[in-house]
DNA sequence: GCGGCTATTATACGCTTGAACAATTTCTCC
DNA sequence: GGAGAAATTGTTCAAGCGTATAATAGCCGC
């Protein structure tokens, strides 16, 4: 009986597969669906491979969720120009694709179901979740001195603490239901909501 | 050998019991620790009497997600007075105990996360989130009404929107990281929020 | 207080799971 | 082009899963 034939894959194309295979299977059929048969098929190789790069089935949970919180994040923190350009670009990323779709919110709530009770998966959770709220606190708290308008840090926090709100619960909205809305309707409605809450209306639109 | 005792228990307390102890369950290891002997073992009976009560593992999860959306909407949905306290309780109602907590956080994300993938679930899901944005939309129609501001349809839909996304992310952030915030502080940001959105102040704080 | 209905228990079955490990193949280096 | 290192395969294992079903025991009507 002869073994099929395969290819030795530098260690870090190998990791990146296996774990985009992961994201792949959980974005399919759930994080129940995330079994590591089906992980190593969907990657094309054998179950036993994934034990040779990861400890154990949590290991390599918790790299996906670190590539998934990295890829919700990342675009939205590298924004840059002038303040307003910056905050305005913020948002709009936030919104749309690639962030805002069904496979992104699929992984996200997968996860998020686990960070109650995961602990490793907490601290993930945490450090990637105060990172976008500092950062957003960054962009207003700029935005809101270029224009003279109070930038005090209490104000600061509270803009911040009721925007993240809004955008989070924005892009809930559209990744769970994008059909009922146009793309730009959520992204118009984020951006007047956002002006209302400032009390400042952005050049740009 | 003797078996253990026990007791014959009405059709709709038993069932009862079983959909608490598979939420229990859920809060406390998440989807994948609701297995069948483990929700009979905190129900205190024994695994084959699930499936004397539920078609299968699915049904009872079915029955359960329904039982967890109705316990986060239905005290915002019977707020009773004028407009303003309406719109008012409802806001405070949805951002406090007991809808706000972490265990409710638990139960809607672990159900969240195979809304995307089970289409029971989906339509489960998406009555439940109808019903929800409606009551919203309803009352800010009503509220704007009675300040005389501008009540159209198109206003309303678009501010039901932004005020339930607003809700929704204030409530996400509460429950997922509540020690940061005073309890009262999510409050009083999202009060002072809908204010700048609506263009009107409460006259009750 | 007893007979019958059925809620409940107990056990078994077939399958899938994460993990372990020995065998094998590929690739690098000399 | 051969040897040694290690990436990869294939198989096995025990545990746990959802489901099925026969045996039992609690309870209601008489």
């Amino acid at each position: 009986m002869t073994r099929r034939t395969f290819h030795r894959a530098p260690e870090g194309e190998r990791r990146h597969d296996l774990i985009e295979a992961t994201l792949d299977c959980i974005a399919e059929y759930g994080l129940e669906g995330a079994t590591v048969r089906q992980i190593a098929l969907k990657a094309g190789v054998t179950a036993g491979l994934i034990r040779h790069y990861f400890q154990s089935k949590e290991h390599i949970l918790q790299e996906a969720y670190r590539v998934v919180i990295a890829r919700l994040t990342e675009k939205a923190e590298r924004v840059t120009g002038d303040p307003e350009t910056r905050l305005y670009d913020f948002i709009v990323i936030n919104l749309t694709e690639p962030v805002a779709n069904s496979r992104s919110l699929s992984l996200w709530a997968s996860f998020i179901s686990r960070v109650s009770v995961d602990p490793a998966l907490a601290a993930i959770h945490r450090e990637g979740y105060l990172n976008f709220r500092d950062t957003l606190e960054a962009l207003l708290a700029d935005f809101l001195a270029a224009r003279g308008a109070d930038a005090s840090p209490e104000r600061c926090r509270q803009l911040a603490i009721a925007i993240n709100g809004l955008l989070d619960g924005l892009w809930l909205e559209s990744c769970l239901a994008g059909e009922l809305f146009g793309e730009s309707e959520i992204v118009g409605i984020a951006l007047a909501s956002i002006e209302a809450l400032l009390g400042i209306r952005f050049t740009r639109r």
